[in-house]
DNA sequence: GTGTGTTTTTTGTTGCAACATAACTGCTGT
DNA sequence: ACAGCAGTTATGTTGCAACAAAAAACACAC
């Protein structure tokens, strides 16, 4: 019975095959928003980069490709994307509907001691973010996230949320700042946390889509502040 | 300025790899039923047949396991995953997070020639159904809800949907028959067309609802009645 | 300067051989 | 029968060279 021993994603996989590596990699830089909307990948130039053949290298970024993170700009040309408006929208709706989902699954399977796990992070959040680690922030906010979403037991749901992360985060993550200002989701994580430990399913979501509707705004407003003033050959 | 000629998804890209045919030969494949649950994909076994080398055939199997397609049985086994009553559930709750989603932003978006158009597609559903032509009925079934979903113009939602149903539909499109009975779906299908017709966002999401759940049930049953009465060394 | 046609360079894709190792086969002992 | 274990086969991955095609660089006319 091979049920019991199928995997739905192939990052279950013992040996990690060097494309994954590579994806990792690029994946990090992108979140970690070393590359810049625009940028070009080119497979020789990641295979030199980080020293191996071009068949892993393709790999990776054929993967990205795929999973939106990277887009075609040519026949030949893969991009970091630029954020459009209206995909910032989509994606937003489709997070709210699919955290959202994960949110209240995650209420009716969460014990106590996963609430005091959830507790420490939003510590490490709050002291991240007093000391302007906006970095580190940013990287426990994923994690706070993820943990609730990682608890509804859905690894189907969890990998799609993952990739719409990755769609955004790669062209936000390079605006800290105004993306930290005023003490960022604070009180949505908080509400979460209680809305858990009293296993209240519809406050937890709303809590989750209260989250993701002022990170829309903070990202909507920032971005289009970068791209407005362009002073273009003036 | 990228912006406008940016693809979200590598089907856009005009010149057609191998890699990509090979795809999308496997997906009609599976769609059809044509691989049984368990049966074993291998790299040079498909290059063979497709008369391709191994470097397409990889591409394609590696596609189809990160969309969830194929899955992994082991570091070297990719198999046409089993229909798991779990994953089977979990995949119906995002399908109705997220085709409710797109049958709502449908609605604002619709005009008069759609409609005709999905009434006309109707049509053949149950004429294919009367005639007991159930391979046909299936396909016109997915059409016609995509036919819905491509209206909302959220590139994104649609490419995840699209790998929802692939997940699915490798599993359930051989027992055509139970799947098929009593006209499966038309009550539904036509709720969803005179909420459009009305513009009535709720009406036309809670047809949508209906029918998944509807198929859901019937794929739940379909499938214990096929893997309970396995005569294993009885 | 701006647009257009041309040349040069760069790039993704494909096919293939080599390698390590997973999967399979068949045997053996119980 | 069945589990454990050797030997054998089959498989995925990697690196690499060749090729067609796209992108970039360039030259030239207006």
């Amino acid at each position: 019975m091979a049920s019991s021993t199928q995997f739905v994603t192939e990052d279950d996989r013992q040996p990690a095959r060097l494309g994954d590596r590579v994806y990792q990699q690029i994946k990090e830089k992108l979140i970690r928003g070393a590359y810049e909307p625009g940028d070009k990948l080119t497979v020789r130039g990641l295979a030199e980069d980080l020293k191996v053949s071009s068949t892993p290298a393709r790999d990776a970024i054929n993967r990205l490709a795929l999973e939106g993170a990277l887009v075609y700009a040519g026949p030949k040309t893969v991009i970091v994307p630029f954020l459009e408006p209206q995909a910032l929208e989509e994606i937003t709706l489709m997070r709210l509907a699919l955290e959202g989902l994960a949110a209240e699954k995650a209420t009716v399977r969460v014990t106590d001691e996963d609430i005091e796990t959830l507790k420490e992070m939003q510590l490490r959040i709050n002291a991240a973010l007093d000391e302007r680690r906006y970095a580190e922030a940013l990287w426990s906010n994923k994690e706070f996230h993820f943990s609730i979403y990682k608890l509804c037991g859905m690894p189907h749901l969890l990998a799609t949320i993952e990739t719409l992360w990755l769609r955004i985060g790669a062209s936000f993550n390079d605006l800290y700042p105004e993306f930290a200002e005023a003490k960022y989701g604070v009180h949505n994580h908080m509400a979460a946390i209680e809305g858990l430990a009293e296993r209240d399913a519809s406050t937890v979501r709303a809590a989750i889509e209260s989250d993701i509707r002022d990170g829309y705004r903070r990202m909507k407003h920032a971005n289009r502040e970068r791209n407005a003033p362009r002073p273009q050959s003036v």
